[in-house]
DNA sequence: CAGAATCCGTCATGATACTG
DNA sequence: CAGTATCATGACGGATTCTG
């Protein structure tokens, strides 16, 4: 029964779910803003990221690997020893980095709303 | 040595992240968009969603919870036999959903950039 | 009808140790 | 320096069965 507009529409909101899901897990945005403007070298970007959250080696390749072949992030290496890579943002990722800020610009506005909603459930629920 | 500004910022994408991990897991999007106009009653929800992908009645009725906690879904439940509980959208579930329809848009237009992208890595990958 | 209870497989995250 | 290898674990999604 279902339509022709509702598998586009189906194909939408599964594309924007990877997106979402991208941005909500737990490196991805805080990587790419870290990254920025300059290239950063791994173990620099690495103590950055670690200024916020600490990170394992393990997980920053991983995760900018994933970015990389996601076509946000340029990873450079120099045959040099010892060895220097360095990671920039390519312009879609330097778009993207400016649509998260838009993003999450949203979720700071509307924080208050969010909390104020878990606590008024919680509540409830507790009175039960 | 972080600075106030840096310390703000990492606030920010804290909380951001948080909310769109929540937002970005495999059901909240689509279901949120299923919901959309007026109310629906639970297995009327799953099966719309299953029109899409199938799921059990257990995501179902822990992700509305979620989102019911959050302040995105309203959830109203009639004392009647057999059970009638109707789910639509709150004023903030209404605009969410405005906002990841932008969100839709923006990834539809780079959709591209992203598949070339990861043809392009793909093909050097192999190539190693 | 609208879930709750139970159990399980998978995957992301992570700590730790090692290496060209 | 820039990773890889290994192992552990906890959260999430899912299948199935049961119930007021």
């Amino acid at each position: 029964m279902s339509p022709k507009r509702a598998e586009e529409s189906d194909d939408k909101y599964v594309i924007a779910r990877e997106i979402l899901s991208r941005l909500g897990d737990r490196w991805s945005v805080l990587i790419i803003y870290m990254i920025n403007g300059e290239p950063v070298r791994f173990t620099e970007l690495k103590r950055k990221i670690e200024g916020a959250r600490p990170i394992s080696s393990r997980v920053l390749t991983r995760t900018l690997k994933q970015l990389e072949r996601d076509g946000l992030v340029l990873r450079k290496a120099y045959p040099v020893v010892p060895p220097r890579v360095e990671y920039s943002l390519t312009q879609l990722g330097q778009r993207f980095l400016n649509f998260a800020m838009e993003i999450l610009d949203w979720t700071i506005e509307y924080r208050a709303d969010f909390e104020a909603a878990r606590v008024e459930f919680e509540s409830q629920a507790t009175r039960q």
